[in-house]
DNA sequence: CTCAATATTCAAAGCGCTTTGGATTGGCGA
DNA sequence: TCGCCAATCCAAAGCGCTTTGAATATTGAG
């Protein structure tokens, strides 16, 4: 059923049974009723190809997926992140794309989804420090917003982020204030842009409090459950191990938890957590009592903002930009607790 | 640049522009050269949109995300199924679509992503048991593949899945086998197929031992950390307690070793746990020593097949239904042992 | 050198929708 | 009764591409 058939149908013309279902003023109160009951009736959908060619819009919003198979956009986060914006995006008539590509042409992949028409906004997900995605967007004049912020890029973009680096900063002046000395950071891949935020935070922590950084414990690498795991049990095996770790992800404190409790060590007694804790619907942190002290932002409210962001873009492209930082929530929970007092 | 601009350019008609670029044979290889450096040249992208209205084909393929906030979609495992699917999309050139529905309209979704022609074929994950979608997708006649199957549905359908009763099955004997006699069962939501299917074959195995099931044993629910971690609580709190545990997730699972650490149970000693992993690429099921004693079968592994049926359904709609058991492989990892003597 | 056969190229129609510019109708005051 | 303004409705153009049917250029056999 198409436009031309059920103008035929109602003995009206395309104009008119377009304009009738698109609210235009132009037609009477009668006809538009009779039209919309007659859609109804039907099942008519307007072929959004041919709609989109003639109004020029796409009503869809791209995301790129990177096609390595470990990299940090398909992972926990990832699930969340979209079905937050997915959300919004549809209360707002938009879909939702996604387009592969391997990690040498992510570029490109933005590039020709926006420039072959597909949609009308994309999503820049996970973004690296110098993040070269971003001029190239900027210059395509494609509305766009990034999840997360890129340091040395200059120039103003739409972003939304947490505050890593207050965070992280927060969550380790925490663990000093609770007397630990030896603290030791597992963090996510260096070259992205909010693990290199949230070590400055670290840093400038042990920095304030007067201790000097450690490298042997500064961890970065993918955040999955058996890093967690793997880089708490070589740092367990140091002549002098950490007594508190910072975790960039609640998947690799997993694996710290699990490391601590095959060396025989109490969470928040011998050894102390604090986990980023991205509030995902899957992986809670506890019910009433958090398992995990935490900073914890929600990942899926990001996505819900992002998107609205996004489309505000979308629709005024020339209003000045936008950004937003969420400072995220300390929770404290049980896997903190005073420093042993070793020798 | 499009594609009347390109051919006066190069003072040719849109029709050998068009040719020379897709590929047909009736343009001159002096001339298909030329074409193509001036388009890359250009950058020329042709429009997706235009592009799918003159071929009737849009070269997108839809996932409808269901809204609620706790589902069984938007999960870790989500993600790597998508990661294996996209995968498979571009390797032939189909973007991939994911529209949101509320719960009591997912059947719509469905219906409206095909008849306005956003999509060429649809994925329908998570089914339940006796899914009404499998019907609706099947009268609309639009291509279509199951990732799951769904008991009482009949007609033929595409479908991809796990052989759950058969992994259940043989994880619960293995778990018989080493003495256990009261064991308890995990699982996922009730009305979800896999979980019934599960479930059955946990009970199948029982029944050829010759044990009655106990109800009390037996959980089902979203399959959350905290959920397994609750349900395991409480299970302990029993006045005969399970000594071993059949967890329908590692990510439950997970839950259930926090609940057993709590209550200073020794894993694969005091209790016995086997979880069903889905081969995560964030929630390995460890290195080289298996965490947990599984029943693994990569999801990501079933998107990149899912995908690839769903294509060859699209490309030959006539084709006889294709369908693909797999079956789950048990790795034996040090969370299962033997029995304890309880008196 | 001709002419049919083949190789290239092109003009125009069509995909299903929106939207511009115009036509038609009815109502109402003069 | 006439004229004018709203209120409705419509025909046709256009979005950017593919594809049909036809035209033109080239080739090779006779």
């Amino acid at each position: 059923m198409n436009l031309k058939q059920l103008s035929e149908i109602l003995g009206l013309s395309q104009t008119t049974v377009s304009r009738a279902l698109n609210g235009y003023p132009e037609v009477s109160e009668d006809t538009r009723v009779r039209v919309q009951a007659a859609a109804q009736k039907h099942g008519y959908r307007p072929n959004s190809r041919a709609k989109g060619l003639a109004t020029g819009r796409s009503m869809v919003i791209g995301h790129v997926i990177p096609s390595s198979s470990r990299h940090e956009m398909v992972n926990p986060i990832f699930g969340d992140f979209v079905a937050g914006a997915v959300k919004k995006y549809s209360e707002h008539g938009y879909d939702m794309m996604f387009t592969n590509a391997d990690d040498t042409s992510i570029e490109e992949a933005y590039r020709s989804l926006f420039q072959r028409g597909a949609v009308d906004g994309v999503v820049l997900q996970g973004p690296k420090v110098d993040e070269p995605r971003i001029e190239v967007l900027t210059r395509m004049a494609v509305p766009f917003i990034v999840h997360g912020r890129s340091t040395g890029v200059v120039g103003q973009y739409d972003w939304i982020d947490v505050n890593n680096k207050s965070s992280f900063l927060r969550a380790t002046r925490f663990l000093i204030d609770l007397g630990h000395r030896r603290i030791a950071l597992i963090n996510g891949l260096e070259d992205m842009d909010f693990a290199q935020r949230r070590r400055d935070g670290f840093l400038e922590a042990l920095r304030q409090a007067g201790l000097s950084p450690n490298p042997e414990l500064m961890r970065s690498a993918e955040m999955t459950e058996v890093y967690g795991h793997h880089e708490t049990r070589d740092m367990l095996g140091l002549d002098n191990p950490p007594t508190a770790i910072l975790c960039s992800s609640m998947i690799s404190a997993i694996g710290v938890r699990r490391a601590l409790d095959e060396s025989g060590l109490e969470l928040g007694k011998d050894v102390s957590v604090i986990a980023h804790d991205d509030d995902l619907s899957y992986l809670k942190n506890g019910q009433d009592v958090p398992i995990f002290t935490a900073t914890r932002s929600s990942v899926r409210n990001a996505g819900e903002m992002a998107a609205e962001m996004l489309i505000e873009r979308i629709q005024s492209p020339d209003d000045p930009t936008k950004t937003r930082l969420l400072e995220a929530e300390l929770v404290v929970g049980r896997s903190t607790g005073p420093a042993p007092n070793r020798i």
